[in-house]
RNA sequence: GGAGAGAUGUCAGAGUGGUCGAAUGAGCCAGCUUGGAAAGCUGGUGUACUGGCAACGGUACCGAGGGUUCGAAUCCCUCUUUCUCCGCCA
């Protein structure tokens, strides 16, 4: 959530910055700086009634206390008048910040000044790219067609017990998961990361938190009975750790790390796009999360991304690095840098991570604040990505390294799996 | 799931209708003291909105939301949550 004050003093600049994302909406704007305008001033109206009333009432009680009990019925009567005043003015005021808060929360966040203009992922800026693509084999496969040749992964299976979407993975194919899940929090763990191991249903307020709720309601999975959601991302419950948190300034940078399922219901996908272990409803992923000082969170940003590029070098898979044009990036990022792993079988990138920085946005709306010794609390930076997400990273493992025997694993991964072949 | 008791500042803990943003103690910060430290003494020590160049004011916040009252941390209702007992259970 943007900062009211801000687009106050530099509406301009937002609106401009705004259009980079293809977000134009100039009235949105103004009509918050007027709600904001209301707010201040109904504000005071209400604050200034509620001063006279505290008086009387102070007044009240020192004539009963001295039993001049008719010069404070006196009183009374008159100060009775006002409550109705208050009561009203309170009532405005509440259905202002609802429906400034409401229009606040429809403006996504400012892009970084590197962030090209763009509206499809085309236009994604190529910042990087490693290694050669890969060249297979003649009759190289898809991971789907591998996932059944080796038995490692049963997709009707998952259909019959769940639905399309919730993979079953088998013998080896569940051991590869729980290899890759060990290696991503062994390698954050040497970065500096601190696990957490948390909820992966989380309330209304922490969707509210991360930003899911109230854009992407439709994505998460809801349990209707305890109004709880399903995480889509272990972002939502690690950064939501620190909602109306103050962070002394010292404790800066947090690094935390975190394996979770996630749950979406990627409602409105189809197509080749999403075959296999493309795209599911259900996956596991190993996020990291930073909370820092602003002045530090572009470098943090890049160490992150290199974070990401060095488990890729490590699991031999070539890679390109983009930095995400305006109509490509998430609603609440500022900058974002977007990993692919090219699958020659499909002979497509695959995104298989996504790192983040959401400057202020973020901790504006969890109230997530730090404090120096001296000074006011103030926002800091918030920062993920995701490092790494299984189902992609399997999909190019299968067919990037197979052979006509059966797949090799990958070297690092094989202290975690005990096996380096699969066949 | 049933019954009962709680939820107060960084922490412990007092406060059952007015002078309470809140006693007291601890912690923390600054100063004094000291060769240095400890102890001791003195002062300070929440957040948000808002007025003001500032000094300094106003308003709100005692788990959350509503209500009663001229006035609520204190009374009433709902919810959340913690503890104890019973039941159930990996």
């Amino acid at each position: 959530m943007l900062q009211v004050n801000y687009i106050r003093e530099n509406k301009e600049e937002v609106l401009e910055r705004l259009s980079v994302k293809n977000f134009n909406q100039p009235e949105l704007v103004e009509e918050i700086i007027h709600l904001d305008n209301q707010r201040k001033n109904t504000q005071s109206q209400a604050d200034e009634l509620l001063a006279k009333a505290n008086a009387a009432a102070k007044q009240i009680g020192e004539l009963m206390r001295n039993g001049k009990k008719d010069e404070a019925e006196a009183v009374k009567s008159e100060t009775s008048n006002s409550k109705e005043a208050i009561k009203t003015l309170q009532e405005e005021l509440s259905s202002i910040e609802h429906e400034l808060y409401q229009k606040l929360v429809q403006l996504p966040n400012l892009p970084h000044h590197t962030v090209p203009k763009g509206k499809t992922p085309e236009e994604n800026e190529v910042v990087l790219e490693n290694g050669e693509l890969p060249t297979l084999p003649a009759k190289a496969l898809p991971h789907w067609e591998l996932a059944a040749k080796y038995n490692i992964i049963d997709f009707e299976l998952g259909v019959k017990i769940t639905g399309a979407g919730f993979p079953v993975y088998k013998g080896k194919g569940a051991k590869m998961q729980r290899a890759l899940i060990n290696f991503f929090l062994s390698e954050a763990e040497k970065a500096g990361y601190e696990e957490m191991m948390v909820p992966l249903l989380v309330n209304e307020a922490s969707g509210f938190g991360t930003g899911q709720l109230p854009d992407k309601e439709g994505q998460m999975y809801h349990v209707g009975l305890d109004n709880l959601y399903l995480i889509p991302t272990a972002e939502v419950p690690v950064t939501n750790l620190y909602r109306d948190v103050i962070l002394k300034e010292e404790e800066l940078p947090v690094k935390n790390c975190g394996y979770t399922p996630c749950f979406r219901r990627e409602a409105g996908s189809y197509g080749a796009h999403v075959r296999g272990l493309n795209r599911l409803h259900q996956f596991d992923k190993v996020e990291i999360v930073q909370v820092v000082n602003p002045e530090t969170s572009y470098e943090v940003l890049e160490e992150m991304s290199l974070h990401v590029q060095n488990l890729l070098q490590k699991l031999g898979l070539q890679y390109r690095v983009l930095r995400l044009c305006g109509g490509d990036m998430g609603f609440t990022s500022a900058l974002t840098y977007d990993m692919e792993v090219y699958s020659a079988a499909q002979e497509r990138w695959l995104e298989v991570s996504s790192v983040s920085n959401f400057e202020t946005f973020q901790s504006n709306r969890l109230k997530l604040r730090y404090k120096g010794k001296e000074g006011k609390p103030q926002l800091p930076h918030t920062l993920n990505g995701s490092a790494l997400a299984l189902p992609r990273i399997l999909a190019s493992i299968l067919e990037n390294y197979q052979t006509e025997n059966g797949i090799k694993v990958p070297e690092c991964l094989v202290p975690f799996t005990g096996f380096d072949f699969i066949d």
